[in-house]
DNA sequence: TGACATTCGTTCGCTACCTTGCGATATTTG
DNA sequence: CAAATATCGCAAGGTAGCGAACGAATGTCA
């Protein structure tokens, strides 16, 4: 695969790659992958959630958020109780210190600035429209065959 | 995550994955991811190749190759022999299976023409151009820090 | 030649993604 | 109400990615 001539698949697999190894490579001297990182993201900015809606939100499976929330319990970072209503449904919280932990993390923000910054709006909206049209395409054909 | 105001990174992510997804639907009646899929291409079109320059080729590290070679041997779809010259290196070959599983593979062409066919040569230039500008700052950022 | 460095592949341990299948709990429906 | 159905989380097993550390083979150079 010489860089030249590459696909548009091939950039987009390559560029996620890139942006999550940067993600990786800052969080890890806090021992925390980047998807633990989202979890608690979204745990300090809306508060305790449900299992369920934190999977739907991050857009994760049933079964890959489980390890996840697995780890970060047995870091001690997040508390699972079964939420009185249904108790099929479990809410998580952040511990003390999961909050802790949370305020001493670095911004993430540069990442995407270092990414994107100064590249013209129109191109940035122009590669999201694109890249929205194919992931939709896809995931309709994934769910018809 | 709400669909209309995801930034470009998200896109990028879920595209990729939905570009996997629909590839490893296609191959799971083969019994092969589609990393798996990369390396029998590449063996069934540049023939015999040395463990290192596949790894160059298909951009993975050592030790994720490794494994799925590992995987492909076990199936015994590839082959892996100590080449003469340097005997750190292995030479790896299909089997006689492995051509006959290659050749029984449908055609994944149509992922990529059901993600982009129709979409303006123009956009998708752009779209390569921002996403490789972006994953060249990436890589470099990676390097330095 | 001998000491040091590099390269290649493996192994280990980890994150993170999936599917399948299960049990427990809710919900819907006959 | 009872039975069928749906939902939630978990466990197991697979693929795919990473870094770190290691042995064996090879290169380098004083």
């Amino acid at each position: 695969m010489q860089d030249e001539h590459l696909t548009v698949g091939a950039w987009t697999k390559r560029c996620y790659f890139a942006g999550r190894a940067l993600m990786d490579a800052t969080l890890r001297p806090y021992d925390l992958g980047s998807t633990q990182w989202y979890v608690l993201w979204h745990l300090a900015n809306s508060g305790p959630t449900v299992q369920r809606d934190l999977g739907r939100a991050l857009e994760l499976e049933r079964a890959t958020l489980s390890g996840i929330i697995a780890a970060l319990v047995r870091k001690g970072l997040v508390q699972q109780t079964s939420d009185g209503e249904d108790q099929r449904q479990r809410l998580l919280t952040l511990t003390s210190s999961g909050e802790a932990l949370w305020r001493e993390l670095p911004d993430l923000s540069f990442i995407h600035q270092a990414a994107f910054d100064g590249i013209a709006e129109t191109d940035l909206a122009t590669t999201i429209r694109v890249l929205r049209l194919a992931t939709e395409r896809l995931q309709t054909l994934s769910r018809k065959a």
